[in-house]
Formats: structure tokens, C-alpha cells, sequence
DNA sequence: TTACTACCCTATAGTTTTAGTAGATTTTTA
DNA sequence: TAAAAATCTACTAAAACTATAGGGTAGTAA
């Protein structure tokens, strides 16, 4: 299951990435704009600013802007910030590789080779879609 | 993430698919090879008797067994039965469908629209695989 | 009748998720 | 300089979920 975290996050970069220009929008408005928890979205908004997809700015006439171009950032890396691994098991993670306890050999594990597939083709979305490609509605 | 649960269901399933015969096996001997804790494959495999998947006998030379063919048994019908719907996202899940809460209209929804994508993905794999499939180590 | 084994119910420690609360910090404006 | 606007930070907490353990029941075979 996709957490509400992720879920948020793209939300709000696909908010963000559909505006005119990138001057910098409320917390408040993004949160009202798109049905979130505004205290939630604020710690969400938070680490997408600290891994460098937004820019932020206090004051007035501050808040957050996507720093890069929307065709420039890949839903491998939304997901690999907000939600972790993509594998379904960590023994077949890329970026999260970790062994499993039990399963003395990888490579005749059952489950292991399954989610291998798994995770190829998910991956395979991922990369092949871009902030910008969720704009589109159609497709 | 997988649960451990569907992890060692799958795990269990296969191990008795690779048997010769369809003769009764212990809890004990299905956990002990499988280094799963014993307890908690009891409530699995009382699960996928429940659903059709084994059949049991009690008292001595008592266990579970295989009622189908493992070129019978789709992987959709474990990871839902085990894990639960394949979509990531309530609003893509065909047998587990629910609205979200935020999101207004499904149709215009990022997320919604890339997590259908996923689950399609997912979906082919784990239709076209069988537990027979997952017996062979290579592929 | 005795040993064996699945069956069933309950509890629980641990983790993760999803927030809420309270205030500090920085920037702009008057 | 003071007030207002906004992000930033840390702490707390309820709720849900996960993985497991314990102990008793009931059916089956020798």
C-alpha cells in the first residue's frame, strides 16, 4: 500500500508543476488545494525541500516552488524519498538491499524471483514517467 | 513491502508443490525447513485452507496437503487471499475498490492514474504466473 | 486410551503511520 | 523598531498493523 505520505507528496509537486510560474505557494493553499492535512503536508513539504525537489521561502509572499523542471524528475526518485524501496522485499531492492533472515540462497527462493519481475516492471513505470508526464490527464 | 505473512505462505505452498506426492506434512516440517516461525504458519496455513488452497488432516500422519494443481493456482489468488488487494491505491484495486477521500475526481488524480499503471503491470506478472512457475529456479 | 496433530482464541510487544501541539526562526512590511 | 507572515523544528500520541507466543480443544490413528 501506497502511504498518504507519497500519495500527498505527488500531489503537491503535481500542483506545484502545473502552475504558470514558479513563484513560491503557501503550505496552506496547497494543503486546502488538494484536501491534506496541512501539519502532515507541512513535514512532507519539508523533506522534498531537503532532498532538492523545492525551494522554499519564509515571510510574506513566501512558501514552496519546485526547483527543477518537471520533465526532470523521475517517479523513481519521488518514490525512492517519500516511500522508500520499490521492491516489495528487500532482498531485491536496489537502493534498500538487505537480506533476508531466513532463505538461506537468494537465487532459489521462490518469492525472491518473483518480486524480481515484480519490481522490474514497476521500476520500468518509473523511470519511463516524469513529474511533467502526470500532468497530462489522458494516457 | 510484502508481508512475512505472504512471504512464507508463498514459501510454504511452494514447498509442498515441489514434494512428489500430495501426502499430508506437518506444520512442523514445512517450518522448520523453511526457518518460519512455527505459531505463525499455523495461522497461515489456516488461511489458504480456509480459501481452498490445502486441505488437512488431523492425528497422527496428520498435515497439510495440495487440493489443486500448482499449474492451477494463479499468484492473484495467493496475494490477494494472503496480502490483500495488488493495487497500491484502494481507488486502482479491482477486487478491493474504495473511494479516497480527498481527491475529487478519480479520473484527473496523478496518482491515481500512475498507480493504475503498477497494478496493471503487476497484475500481468502475477496472473501469468502459476506456483508450478515458481518451482523452477531459472527464467 | 494414548499419542499425535490440526484447530481455535487470546494476548502482546513492537513498529509504522498519521497526524496534532507548541513554539522558534526568518523575512517582509508598516 | 515592531508586527505580521510564513517556514522550520521538536515533541507527543492515537491508531492501526505486524509478527509472534501461549494454552487449550478436538479429531484421528495406532
Amino acid at each position: 500500500m501506497l502511504s498518504k505520505k507519497t500519495k500527498y507528496g505527488i500531489k503537491a509537486l503535481t500542483y506545484l508543476a502545473g502552475l504558470h510560474d514558479r513563484e513560491p505557494v503557501q503550505i496552506a493553499e496547497i494543503a486546502k488545494h488538494e484536501n491534506i492535512s496541512q501539519k502532515f503536508l507541512e513535514s512532507i513539504l519539508l523533506t522534498l525541500r531537503r532532498n532538492g525537489f523545492l525551494g522554499s521561502k519564509k515571510g510574506k509572499g513566501g512558501g514552496y516552488y519546485l526547483i527543477k523542471e518537471p520533465h526532470d524528475i523521475p517517479m523513481t526518485a519521488i518514490m525512492r524519498i517519500l516511500e522508500g524501496p520499490i521492491a516489495m522485499v528487500p532482498c531485491v531492492s536496489l537502493n534498500f538491499y538487505e537480506k533476508c533472515d531466513d532463505c538461506p540462497d537468494e537465487t532459489t527462493c521462490p518469492v525472491h524471483n518473483l518480486m524480481l519481475k515484480v519490481r522490474d516492471s514497476a521500476l520500468k513505470i518509473y523511470r519511463n514517467t516524469t513529474l511533467a508526464d502526470l500532468l497530462y490527464k489522458d494516457t
